[in-house]
DNA sequence: TCTGGGGTCCTAGGACCC
DNA sequence: TCTGGGGTCCTAGGACCC
């Protein structure tokens, strides 16, 4: 049985040349929330030698607007076109779950007679012109050496962007050219420990024997070794399953020390988690806040704390989780420390069907009331636009615009101002 | 001046129970 | 003049992924 992992190039930057084909040959990037650091990058980018991460400010003092062409991501329009590539997926494998946002694992069972490489081809081309986007594909025994095909699949044109390892004689070549850095599952830490052993290809990594990289590293890195070795033994449950937690963290324009000012924070994301909560049909029963000040600020103190709580009741109501997370705010909070980054993650999630109520939790009555709020006001932040109406706990006093550029919440006054007529009038009708 | 965000899994160690 | 042992659950921290 062979896997085939599917994924797009550069796809951030294939998606925005969807509709700017213009820049198809040209260097362009695709920065991160904030237009913090740049977070895809075409292959005329990566020839200029811009890597993953480089900060914005980093690059524009290498490179000018007519250079290198930025965008400010857009994970609407990113995940829109990629629905699109895993519908064609879909109908193309026998089994298939998506594995990022660009990128999915086909289970190839009962294809073992088939023209495998040709069914990449087939469905590569298919994908492209059904929706502009380049897609490489990697066909192995394993997800661990199909992740290995696809990088050859990218990186030499002669695949035409479908790569297939099928044979010992194959697989060993694959190995010695592979740089142990880039097998899936080997990091950073670890790469830094195997280079000092002398460790340099996926080959020399899986020259050693099992038992050695067992006690020398641990369960998971044994894993990586044996899929290396052709044993299929990294599971595909969990890979398709629910969300375990959902998290919104933002890294701030300027640095705060303010209570009131993390508190509007804090309640934004909480609320926003809620959404996303409300939105898959999930309840949460716990719920963490976790601060983080400027760690490349080396000249000022450095506190990360972080702090859960648990829920009487699971829930995915707006008012009990930004209330949680408010207390847990209390709770971490120090003075005198200028925090960059602020965040919320639920934990404990399951289907929101057959909760058991706790008795010392807000009565059943209140918890309708709430559930009724949420509902309406869902509905009109989707009809007339996003966080029109917050809680009051979400508002706050700035003069900063910049603050609120991270795209969760435009809660600058005068659009709420302008607005406001408008939804009172819906407010009353519903 | 400016340095992302959202996930998963594993492990060690402490608390607690019988 | 000595201080159980085994099991489970929870949590924090560290590693990885895209």
């Amino acid at each position: 049985m062979f896997y085939a992992v599917v994924d797009c190039d550069n796809c951030f930057v294939s998606c925005e040349r969807v509709y700017r084909p213009d820049l198809n040959g040209k260097p362009v990037v695709v920065l991160s929330n904030n237009d913090g650091c740049v977070v895809s990058r075409s292959n005329e980018a990566k020839k200029l030698g811009i890597k993953m991460g480089t900060p914005y400010f980093q690059m524009r003092e290498r490179f000018s607007e007519d250079v290198v062409t930025a965008f400010s991501s857009n994970y609407e329009l990113y995940s829109n076109l990629t629905a699109g590539v895993m519908d064609i997926i879909k109908d193309a494998a026998p089994e298939y779950f998506r594995y990022s946002i660009d990128e999915a694992f086909c289970i190839l069972s009962g294809m073992d007679h088939f023209d495998l490489r040709k069914w990449g081809l087939d469905l590569r081309n298919k994908i492209l012109k059904m929706t502009g986007l380049p897609v490489s594909i990697g066909i192995a025994r394993t997800k661990t050496l199909a992740k290995m095909a696809s990088h050859y699949a990218k990186k030499y044109k002669g695949y035409q962007h479908c790569c297939m390892i099928d044979c010992d004689e194959k697989c060993e070549r694959a190995l010695r050219l592979y740089p142990v850095e880039d097998v899936w599952g080997i990091g950073r830490r670890y790469f830094a420990r195997l280079k000092n052993m002398g460790i340099k290809t996926a080959y020399d990594f899986a020259s050693h024997t099992r038992s050695w990289v067992r006690t020398t590293f641990n369960v998971v890195a044994e894993r990586t070794w044996m899929e290396l070795h052709g044993i299929d033994c990294v599971p595909n449950e969990g890979m398709t399953s629910r969300h375990k937690t959902i998290c919104c963290s933002r890294s701030f324009a300027t640095m705060t020390d303010n209570k009131d000012t993390l508190r509007a924070y804090i309640a934004n994301f909480a609320s926003y988690c809620a959404k996303k909560l409300r939105g898959e049909g999930s309840v949460a029963a716990t719920v963490e806040v976790f601060l983080y000040t400027n760690r490349f600020r080396t000249d000022l103190a450095q506190y990360y704390p972080c702090k859960e709580i648990k829920l009487l009741t699971p829930t995915n109501l707006t008012i009990p989780i930004v209330r949680a997370s408010g207390e847990c705010l209390d709770m971490i909070y120090r003075e005198h420390y200028l925090f960059k980054k602020a965040g919320v993650i639920l934990g404990n999630i399951t289907s929101n069907t057959g909760i058991q109520t706790n008795f010392l939790d807000d009565d059943i009555n209140k918890q309708i009331r709430m559930k009724r709020l949420d509902d309406v006001v869902d509905r009109i932040n989707q009809k007339i636009g996003r966080d029109l109406v917050t809680l009051s706990a979400q508002q706050y006093e700035t003069h900063d615009e910049k603050v609120w550029t991270s795209g969760i919440a435009d809660i600058a006054n005068h659009r709420l101002k302008s607005k406001i007529n408008k939804t009172n009038t819906l407010i009353s009708n519903t």
